[in-house]
DNA sequence: GCTGCATGATGAA
DNA sequence: TCATCCTGCAGCA
């Protein structure tokens, strides 16, 4: 389930267990001999989280980046235990008193920190981030002023916002009343701050609870996050044909640049 | 058991 | 715009 969301609670948590360790590292499927025998033995330092992305730093100055793309996974447990390790495991770290296991990246790869760099520079603001060198609206609106991609679009590109996936995307969009096919360089800087702070909003309560929720409670009755059921959790991801929470109008659905995008097309103008 | 789809991203055409 | 890579599981026979 890895959207920005995911990927800041996954280093958060990681850095609990991991942090400051001298590990093991191995790759029992084999794809990342290399690189997982490069850092093997050395301590971890800390790992970093940006947009999608993880950093995990190690003694030497030597980087792992990982990127879960739509199927990875993490898995962590603690040590001692009887569980096997999956053939699938493309990472395993092990501390004295745990153990880490990534199966199905998109990325694992060592890099150096030039590299590291070189990949932040490209991301767009990351909600998730607390502080920002240049403002993040300011910084949207530059990167979207020339460009005529409708809106839903746009902010799935992480050049233009880091850590948003497909249901923030009809969510966020949802929220804030703003039709995805809206021409991005027509979206008001009002829109793009609304946008921002939503984000900042959703995601960051989305890392809390580790999952996606962007219901009200005034929407959903008294019930607890965690309680409620996958689509009582969302207002119109994967909800086509069926009535809006808000005004009862029926949730519609597009294709947007290969992705499906859901919206009601009474709250989003 | 098989098929297709999915909260992602890239590179070729 | 399409094919490709990675994995798991719902839906169907």
């Amino acid at each position: 389930m890895p959207e920005g969301h995911t990927i800041h609670r996954a280093a958060r948590l990681q850095n609990k267990r991991f942090k400051g360790k001298v590990l093991r590292s191995e790759s029992p499927q084999g794809r990342f001999d290399s690189g997982s025998s490069q850092i093997d033995g050395q301590e971890l330092r800390k790992i970093y989280a940006n947009g999608k992305h993880l950093f995990y730093e190690f003694d030497s100055g030597d980087f792992v980046h990982v990127h879960l793309g739509l199927f990875g996974k993490f898995r962590t447990l603690s040590l001692p235990t009887d569980d096997p390790v999956s053939e699938n495991c493309r990472w395993l770290l092990t501390s004295d008193t745990d153990r880490l296991h990534l199966a199905g990246p998109t990325v694992c790869e060592v890099i150096d920190s030039d590299q590291v760099d070189a990949i932040r520079r490209r991301l767009g603001p990351d909600p998730l981030v607390k502080r920002h060198r240049e403002d993040p609206v300011e910084k949207m609106a530059k990167r979207l002023s020339r460009r005529t991609i409708p809106i839903g679009a746009a902010i799935l590109d992480q050049k233009v916002l880091a850590g948003l996936g497909n249901v923030y995307r009809a969510e966020i969009l949802y929220l804030i009343g703003l039709d995805p096919f809206t021409p991005s360089n027509q979206v008001s800087i009002q829109d793009l701050s609304a946008l921002w702070s939503e984000s900042v909003r959703l995601l960051t309560l989305g890392e809390r609870a580790g999952r996606i929720v962007t219901t009200e409670p005034a929407d959903v009755g008294k019930q607890r996050a965690r309680d409620l059921g996958r689509y009582e959790r969302l207002y119109c991801y994967k909800r086509h044909g069926e009535q809006c929470r808000r005004c009862g109008d029926t949730i519609r659905t597009a294709d947007i640049d290969g992705r499906n995008i859901w919206w009601c097309p009474t709250e989003q103008t």
